[in-house]
DNA sequence: CTCCCCATTGCACACGTTTGCTTAAGCCAC
DNA sequence: GTGGCTTAAGCAAACGTGTGCAATGGGGAG
């Protein structure tokens, strides 16, 4: 009927048949063809099928069975045509494969899944050329709202996205504007919980491995460290603040240099597990141990934190939670719901075995 | 400017005093304000827009300006609609936040924004119900492509993809269908390869840890295994087999199990670095070292494979390749060419320092 | 019996594009 | 001049859905 069996019948028509359609995908059934087999308008179909009050439950209820038999599947780009509305969101991410993203994508997708909405991922690869297609693209295609993670060029292309008049939420970063909300993390106190427990195990020589990118976090988490440093009467030292780049590679670069200096810390406080990972190796190549030697802290617990030799003591952001609240106050401003707070979860210290008490002054001295 | 008259009245334009007006999102430019603006007809528009040699190239050039200072972004939807092809894809992964998927996405997301096609990310849980929502979705949103990653249900809703008539490209998973391919390692040989180093170690007691949740790679790998042993001369025993899920946690109970065997084994192949990670952690339980007293392998190369206390020996998957390679195919499929080869990429095996030598008989005795 | 109301359904149009076909010039050749 | 060709532009229809409004019919109240 919707011309619905071709193909089928070659049956091993892989290469002789030749003459198979160019995948011009085959019609689907569409509202009016539901119409004629159920002998009403398709304005009638339209309603029964959104189980509109406005048609008989009798004829509702034959509708129903017609399309379901047909294999009737609405079309979501004709309605959003109509609607003005596509149910869709676009994701802007730096890059799909950092696991911190992917914790929160998890949650986003989720949570938009539950809502009817599905979500067109995006990556930037933090190249502005990219980025600049990246946005147009999600423009083109009508997305409802938008939800950028970690964005390390927010001032850069935020503009352009909030030109777009569509709702823009956040997640760990901030930004004016009057479409734009945010999900952060306390990063100040997370890093600051973590600082402390360091000092509390005796640590005075304690560094930061922060992240030459400029995310906002970095700079928040810096700000923690020097707040529990000042809280703990230890002064800051400029030359105990190195910068990766958020992965493994560049941390090691930064630890070496700090473990070469006449009076290296015997602890370290890192950006994120990713640095941590970076931390753990260059120690270890200097041959000194983990916490015996040298102290090391992360920040966002991976899953692999607490399976690394030692497990890793890190701050926990709770990743997935962070992308739901997102997609929900995400769907909030889609509604016209204007008065959406900043959202700001709690960190939490998670003690491990990567970090122990220091060494006593007469240990200390092996440095020199 | 665009005011077109109709019901919104009012003109409630741009940053209009505080009633914002119910986040209607405020109607884009369309082709007729361009044509209008032009003193042209949208056809007219159109066809400058698409660079059509039909429109006189003074009169594009002007056109082009014109939508270019009104901020015109043609509408996707509309196009779609008429097009019948929405020139997005698909892309049904297991669980957004698995490291393995999240490396394919990215080279999925990567090759698809290059040739001008969004991605839809739809993650199943491995939860059937959703699953059913999730293809239903995609099919209302008219994608013309599905990639499908490590399907671990894949003859459970296969079929109801290829019932969508929609091109369909797996990754790690086949599957008989007219219009199903398949991109997948080598998993026979990456296994054995790795088997056989262990071998070539003096390893002759070799366990190795699957997955029970029934992937196809899992049972690829198994024969990978069972085949370097036969080449080895080394007996099979079903009793160093176990099955984990593919993370970390359940990976721990079942290479316990193995540890407290009678004749415990020397060596143990993990299906994958997740694997790997819970059996590092359950080897280190028991006191024991790794590799001195057991030997580790893992299969993937994911990112802190290399990182790991004792750096990770493991097969690498290319995944970004593979994934790059399962939207080209995917294009192809798209494009009518019928005749896309399954796709096979190669494993390496990187040897770090989870494996050794496999100790002598005398010191093997310390178990019984 | 008349009037009005309610329940149900159909009509017509709109959403923003693309595209086949027609039309309007302009030009050249005969 | 007439006819045909080329170039440039417009007309109209289509894609598949949603929705305001009109039309139809039946039933109850007076």
């Amino acid at each position: 009927m919707f011309e619905k069996d071709r193909g089928k019948a070659g049956g091993v028509m892989q290469t002789g048949g030749g003459n198979r359609a160019p995948r011009q995908p085959l019609r689907q059934p569409s509202i009016k063809d539901i119409a004629r087999l159920a002998r009403v308008s398709h304005p009638t179909v339209s309603r029964a099928l959104q189980n509109s009050p406005l048609v008989n439950a009798q004829t509702a209820a034959k509708i129903r069975k017609i399309a379901d038999e047909a294999g009737y599947r609405a079309s979501a780009v004709a309605r959003g045509l109509v609607t003005r509305r596509t149910r869709t969101i676009g994701l802007v991410v730096t890059t799909v494969d950092d696991p911190f993203a992917g914790e929160v994508t998890c949650g986003i997708e989720q949570a938009a899944n539950d809502h009817g909405y599905a979500v067109f991922l995006a990556s930037s690869s933090a190249d502005p050329e990219r980025e600049r297609k990246v946005v147009q693209a999600l423009a083109e295609r009508r997305v409802d709202g938008i939800i950028v993670t970690s964005s390390r060029v927010g001032a850069l292309y935020l503009p352009l996205l909030e030109e777009l008049n569509v709702p823009i939420v956040l997640v760990n970063d901030q930004y004016p504007g009057e479409f734009v909300h945010s999900v952060m993390i306390e990063n100040v106190e997370g890093a600051r919980a973590a600082v402390e427990h360091l000092i509390g195990l005796g640590h005075r020589r304690i560094a930061y491995v922060g992240d030459r990118l400029g995310y906002q976090s970095d700079a928040e988490r810096l700000a923690g460290y020097k707040d529990a440093l000042k809280r703990g009467g230890i002064e800051f030292r400029a030359a105990l603040v190195k910068e990766g780049n958020g992965r493994p590679e560049a941390a090691i670069e930064a630890v070496d240099e700090l473990l070469a200096l006449p009076a290296p810390p015997t602890a370290i406080c890192c950006y994120n597990d990713m640095t941590a990972l970076g931390a753990l190796r260059a120690i270890r190549a200097r041959g000194l141990r983990v916490p015996e030697d040298v102290s090391v802290t992360g920040f966002d617990d991976l899953f692999f934190a607490a399976y690394l030799q030692p497990p890793l003591t890190t701050v926990r952001q709770p990743m997935r939670r962070m992308g739901q609240l997102a997609m929900e106050n995400l769907l909030k401003l889609m509604s016209g719901e204007d008065s959406v707070a900043q959202s700001r979860v709690e960190a939490e210290l998670i003690v491990r075995a990567s970090t122990g008490r220091a060494k006593t002054g007469s240990e200390e001295s092996r440095h020199g």
